[in-house]
DNA sequence: TGACAATATGTCATATATGACATATTCTTT
DNA sequence: AAAGAATATGTCATATATGACATATTGTCA
């Protein structure tokens, strides 16, 4: 990886590493990431369907544009506490959410 | 409710309200609750099931004993990702997870 | 194209989470 | 009951998350 890259993500704060290092995600670790992505994925979804913008959630949601954005980009400052409360703002449920975490792994046409 | 418990409780990151705020809980922070909740007993299940003592499982998890008795006890100072990666990272998967979220409000036995 | 709406990116002060440590309490086993 | 293991509680320095703001980029429509 190009080093001026490499050293542009990591101070986004990702890890950045060889394939190896990569490949060395325990399979705890890859879950937690998909899982992760699923819901900031939904986060969007729901907000779409509701027909919201981002300056709307985020009104809702006490937060920010900038931040919403970040949620469904997810950016690594954004903890899942905050994509969890986010969607039961927005009006998720815990089945949906299982719903979502179930399929995390799986094309979103499954 | 008592004035010294409620600055005790306070101090310790809980929000503490009358009747009326409690029940002012959107259904939104309920679920919130109930899914971290339902995380925390999970997580104790989890050890339990694996024989391991809470020093055993924080080496495990690069933590520390105290913090898993926090974990196990729903202190405030937890974060979600905490308890999903550590719930991760003791062979937990995305589709268990899903059934605890799903089940978070019902009773054990159900 | 230009102009406006929507979304994305960068940064920062403050808030919250975290591992670690000390210590207290509870649980077992004898 | 005493002793040791296990768990719980309190505290703190550091790390990470968060809302907010400024600004950049992209999308849309006339």
């Amino acid at each position: 990886m190009e080093k001026a890259k490499k050293e542009r993500l990591q101070k986004k704060g990702w890890k950045v590493g060889s394939a190896d290092e990569f490949l060395d995600l325990t399979p705890g670790e890859t879950e937690y990431i998909e899982l992760k992505i699923a819901c900031t994925k939904y986060l969007k979804e729901c907000r779409q369907k509701m027909r919201m913008t981002q300056v709307e959630a985020a009104k809702l949601l006490n937060s920010s544009q900038s931040r919403v954005a970040k949620m469904e980009a997810g950016d690594p400052t954004v903890s899942v506490d905050l994509l969890f409360r986010s969607l039961f703002a927005l009006g998720a449920t815990k089945a949906t959410l299982a719903r979502v975490i179930e399929r995390a792994n799986l094309r979103k046409a499954g």
